[in-house]
DNA sequence: ATCGTTGTATATAACGTTGTAAAGAGGTCC
DNA sequence: GGACCTCTTTACAACGTTATATACAACGAT
């Protein structure tokens, strides 16, 4: 010993730039790396006497472990990554926020990539840009179809969110929503209204939230006895408010204008909303209106939102449950598809009445 | 091809289990490990010769570099973690996204961290949890006081957002709340408004954001001539939809209730906006309302809300190029503390007609 | 005393990558 | 034909951690 590791020629400074590891540790409390190391990591054998010892260098060196080296020597990180199209969609943001919990509380933590529902992106997530970093991916594509899923050649543990890959390639959480679309068409016909929209129906591939939804409204009208008057469905580009507005405003200046709308998801129900508001029509009075998320914007509004809750917490559950699953090796082979609940929430949308 | 992947004994499958790492790679292309690395991080002087060989190589390996090894090499990781309270919190899901946004076109990873606003979470953020894993963190503290993180014995570069800390221990990009609290006012008692109100003081330690928002509001009222009334300032215990609600049942209770309402946040502002219209008020010809953060809601409601609208994109640009300067050393020394732009933004809870 | 048995501590070898220094392979120039 | 380039490739040593196998002590029980 003696000999400066650094090119300081004599008196090598205690805390150099370099970062403090085990040795160091080591080399202070007098003992082998190895035993820092179990220190660190509570194993069980080690004698109080050195254990204080130890605590007591680690503290002095305010040492941290290197979680990069760590993770090399295990193999796994610990992170798992969590892709959706923007964090800024409520909806996705409170996925986000239960996903980031219930990862949590398994000791795993979550890595956040936007794909802005880009194609390019989105394959990019789905072939692994961050291979061996994270230990598995939480997924919920927009514009992926099941083809591009099934070519994927990367074999990181996946979980798809939401409602577009069947008899997929990876373990999948999923709203019945044929059943909830149809629940909350059959609520608006309950109500004696007998021109009911729809508003969220889309012709891309990737559509395939709004065809499910919609065969559920289908499905509705039908048992309810209405006839199905395709003016009364209208196209949307993408989910948002701006959408939601624009297409009630269209459906409101046709000839035979509806007495009810069912939106396939909060936001374009909160723009169908404004529409009608500004143009002076009673909501519910004259137009009901029901949307499908239960965002938390949907309970505040004036008036509040009827609306298809399914049941998020359990998802964000669900997708870390069974990415775990696949990490761990305890569950293996045919892809696993899971239904969670849902619930219809009445709210004023529909029934209250609005203050006088 | 024939014998089974699985638990072989004898007969080492060409791809095991084992991840394939350089070395296979360098072996099927018969070069050494450190001319696929070259490859792989395109340096120049390698033959195309060679070149073709390996990539074919990588190819048919399907080969993914693993980052961990990277990072533990490199000694950076490419993650930056984002700490914020809640991420369904319309104001830091906006911000997250623009976050991850900026922090990839500087090649950087977002991880994030939610704290929940509770103490002992966000002192471990502070403290690094995730030490030697991110190269900086960007912290929108909500607990934590300026003694608090000046304690900080971690040295990950660090960047602080929101207008907790002054004088701190690390960069901070920070809103004029002050200056933009009086706008608001002001906006207000220059409608002719003589009895405003403000929702969202704070007594707790942490409330610096109320504190600084409060003040501005007492400025303007001054300015205005107008008396400041204690019982007009409603205190709340946190900036959500239900506490604007029930401070502003309160304020309507009282024998001398508001003409306007200066709410310091816009989740603050909705909940109050519902209990109005829920009793029957019109707003903004009876009560008038003002929020602070801009956010997405407020643009969709009936009526649309007036908010100071803080530039969301120029913070999270500024914090990830701080953060990136500190992390690159680029910047060393006295921290800087950085304002960032606002405006007033006027909608129809001040200025709008309701439509009849 | 001797032999296990149990509990502690250690030396060494990985994990997969990149930086360093140096060796080999061609040219070009006198 | 040798000396000197430049371009290409390589062997080896890290980075900081944990698993494995082994050494060393202390303690009863033979």
């Amino acid at each position: 010993m003696g000999e400066p590791t650094r090119s300081t020629p004599s008196e090598a400074a205690p805390d150099d730039r370099r970062r403090v590891g085990l040795k160091d540790v080591a080399r202070l409390a007098g003992v082998s790396v190895k035993t820092v190391s179990n220190v660190v990591n509570g194993y069980i054998h080690v004698t109080p006497r050195t254990r204080a010892r130890v605590e007591q260098a680690i503290k002095e060196l305010n040492y941290r472990p290197n979680l990069s080296a760590r993770n090399l020597r295990l193999g796994r990180s610990g992170i798992i990554a969590l892709a959706v199209p923007e964090l800024d969609i409520p909806y996705f943001a409170e996925l986000a926020r239960l996903v980031v919990a219930a990862a949590e509380e398994r000791g795993l933590t979550v890595l956040i990539d936007q794909t802005g529902g880009n194609r390019h992106r989105e394959q990019q997530v789905a072939e692994g840009i961050r291979d061996h970093l994270i230990d598995g991916l939480i997924f919920s594509p927009l514009a992926l179809t099941a083809d591009d899923l099934s070519a994927r050649t990367d074999d990181t543990p996946m979980v798809l969110l939401g409602e577009r890959i069947h008899n997929g390639p990876a373990d999948h959480v999923v709203v019945h929503n044929v059943a909830a679309a149809r629940e909350a068409t059959h609520h608006l016909a309950g109500l004696g209204r007998r021109r009911i929209a729809a508003i969220g129906a889309q012709d891309d591939a990737a559509g395939e939230t709004g065809r499910l939804r919609l065969a559920g409204y289908r499905q509705a009208l039908e048992e309810a006895g209405l006839p199905v008057d395709e003016r009364l469905i209208a196209p949307v580009d993408a989910y948002h408010r701006a959408d939601g507005a624009r297409a009630m405003a269209r459906l409101l200046e046709s000839a035979d204008p509806p007495d009810a709308v069912f939106c396939f998801n909060d936001l374009l129900a909160l723009g169908a909303l404004r529409t009608l508001l500004e143009r002076g029509y009673e909501v519910p009075a004259q137009v009901a209106l029901a949307g499908f998320d239960d965002i938390e914007d949907g309970r505040y509004g004036t008036p509040t939102l009827t609306t298809v809750s399914p049941d998020k917490r359990q998802i964000s559950r669900l997708a870390v449950d069974l990415l775990v699953e696949r990490m761990s090796g305890a569950a293996q082979g045919a892809t696993r598809e899971i239904y969670v609940d849902h619930r219809l929430v009445v709210r004023e949308s529909t029934a209250g009445r609005l203050p006088s």
